[in-house]
RNA sequence: GGGUUGGUAGCUCAAUGGUAGAGCAGCGCCCUUUUAAGGCGUUGGUUGUGGGUUCGAGUCCCACCCAACCCA
């Protein structure tokens, strides 16, 4: 490509002098005393220890040089003095970069400004690299160069390497955390015929062998109850879903959520979990011990808080997760914003939506209307975590009814920093209200129905509690990440031509 | 899909319509305990792409590409 970059050559010419010197540029396996930060623990004055990094930073003084040798657990300091390495090294040592990794040999010392040091007595170079690192001080900046080169953005930002670390720990400890429990961790299609289990788009694709159409799935749903039909009591998916949608600060068309279903429970057992779970991410972030041994209830309060900050670090909004969390009802949030809605007729509840600056389409039926209220003045709105419950039964069409009064749904919507976080169902175990409700959400589409699935719940299922939690948005909330591209690695974006 | 903002050296950023610059990195020289090392010197540009206006365009106009934010 920019071949012809002058920095791109000298780097090139180094290479090939390194490999007419006999010298591997790349070169093989090296043994160490361990991680960098391993290293600097080691440390024994006199000691001779060997370490492998990345070069960092030079600092040349003529006859000696100062060289910063990083991994990910730390930063060493190496010293190259020309005298004690003899002229064959310092010739090769000569044709390193800034962004080499390296091996070295070397006797620990202290310098006078008290930094513990390795003099080196050998080196290998373990891997040239042909292409100059962004700056050391202020780091990649450009946030489009950010996402697709990761790599650099994680080399030079720490603040980035931070989220991520943080995904990992809650990915881990949401294992840890169901399996604690008692529940089992699965894996269940990703190819499915009858993509199922949500309202989605999907992408599609195609079985070569099988002159098959199939679609990536947008939720596992439909399998997980397959296996409570199968006997599992207790299981979860920490699964990657596709939906072939827009793209958003909050949308990638390729997320991770949990699934988890519980037979014989019931969605508030299920609020009690997802709460529990939560708590303990945010504690075990802040590397505090669990406050709460048990779920909600036990009459024990923290002042566990989220900040979330600006680049300039000032507070820009504090999330409260002290326990027990708000439920609230579905119409009860929408009667606190306006105590008469439910009376009024269709076209005052309109005229109310203009009054409140909600927006709304003429098409909409009421519940949509009403739901569109919901979103802009109680969603958006709430910041502190809210279980709403008592859903109307259209916004949830595969949930189970509830007993007193057949227009709801027996759910939670878990609702924080002004978005949907998590959703927890009573699960419907009824094939024949079940084969209904697909229906009505198919239309016309009946070859979008999952037969193998009914044929499956009407062997029989247990009652269920179940959740979801997308794990995008939680790292989010739990890190203070404005965009979900932040909080995944490889985000979605339109390849580059020029 | 619509609106707004942005894209300049490897990186971070400048530049009233008038010779495209700086810091870091690089290269050369000096310096045997530096750490954002320092000193002297120096290379590096199809200003996202393609058109247009103009004596003259990084800057103004049009189209397109990519991104961020807002809206749908």
């Amino acid at each position: 490509m920019d071949e012809e970059n002058e920095l791109l050559a000298q780097r090139r010419h180094k290479l090939e002098a390194l490999q007419a010197r006999g010298v591997s540029p790349f070169g093989a396996a090296f043994e160490t005393a361990g991680t960098i930060a391993e290293v600097r623990e080691k440390f024994v004055e006199g000691e001779t220890l060997r370490a492998a990094g990345r070069i960092t930073a030079h600092r040349d003084m003529g006859k000696s040089h100062f060289v910063d040798l990083r991994d990910s657990t730390g930063r060493i300091q190496i010293y190259l003095q020309a005298k004690a390495l003899g002229p064959e090294l310092m010739e090769i040592f000569g044709l390193l970069d800034l962004g080499d990794f390296i091996g070295v040999e070397g006797t620990y010392f202290v310098t006078k400004t008290g930094e513990p040091t390795l003099k080196v007595t050998s080196l290998q170079v373990l891997g040239k690299s042909l292409r100059p690192l962004p700056e050391k001080w202020h780091g990649l900046q450009d946030i489009e160069t950010r996402y697709r080169l990761r790599y650099l953005d994680l080399l030079t930002n720490e603040q980035s390497r931070t989220v991520f670390d943080k995904r990992i720990r809650i990915v881990r400890e949401i294992r840890r955390f169901f399996e604690d429990r008692g529940f089992l961790e699965v894996e269940t299609p990703i190819l499915q015929a009858v993509p199922g289990g949500a309202a989605a788009e999907p992408f599609r694709t195609h079985h070569n062998a099988l002159g098959l159409d199939l679609s990536l799935r947008i939720a596992p749903e439909l399998y997980l109850k397959r296996l409570l039909v199968g006997g599992f009591t207790k299981v979860f998916e920490l699964n990657r879903n596709f939906r072939n949608e827009g793209i958003s600060r909050r949308h990638n068309p390729e997320f991770t959520m949990l699934e988890a279903y519980w037979a014989y429970a019931d969605f508030g057992k299920m609020a009690n979990l997802v709460e529990e779970l939560i708590c303990h991410l945010a504690e075990m972030l802040e590397g505090r011990a669990p406050s709460h041994p048990d779920s909600a209830g036990t009459g024990q309060h923290t002042s566990l808080q989220i900040e979330h900050r600006d680049a300039e670090g000032n507070v820009t909004r504090t999330i409260n997760l002290a326990r027990p969390w708000r439920r609230a009802q579905y119409r009860d949030l929408i009667r606190e914003v306006d105590p008469a809605w439910f009376e009024y007729s269709s076209a005052q509840r309109r005229e109310r939506c203009r009054e409140f600056g909600v927006e709304i389409r003429p098409q909409m039926a009421d519940y949509e209307v009403t739901q569109q209220v919901f979103e802009k003045l109680v969603e958006e709105e709430t910041i502190d975590p809210l279980f709403v419950t008592h859903c109307p039964k259209e916004l949830v069409p595969l949930a189970r009814q509830n007993a007193e009064d057949d227009s709801l749904v027996d759910v939670y919507e878990l609702i924080i920093n002004g978005q949907e976080i998590s959703p927890g169902y009573s699960e419907l175990n009824d094939p024949i209200a079940q084969r209904r409700r697909l229906l009505e959400q198919a239309g016309e589409e009946t070859q979008k129905l999952d037969e193998e699935f009914l044929l499956a719940l009407e062997h029989g299922m247990p009652p269920a509690g179940g959740i979801g939690l997308g794990i995008d948005r939680l790292t989010m909330l739990l890190t203070g990440a404005e965009s979900i591209r932040d909080v995944i690695l490889f985000p979605l974006l339109r390849p580059k031509r020029d």
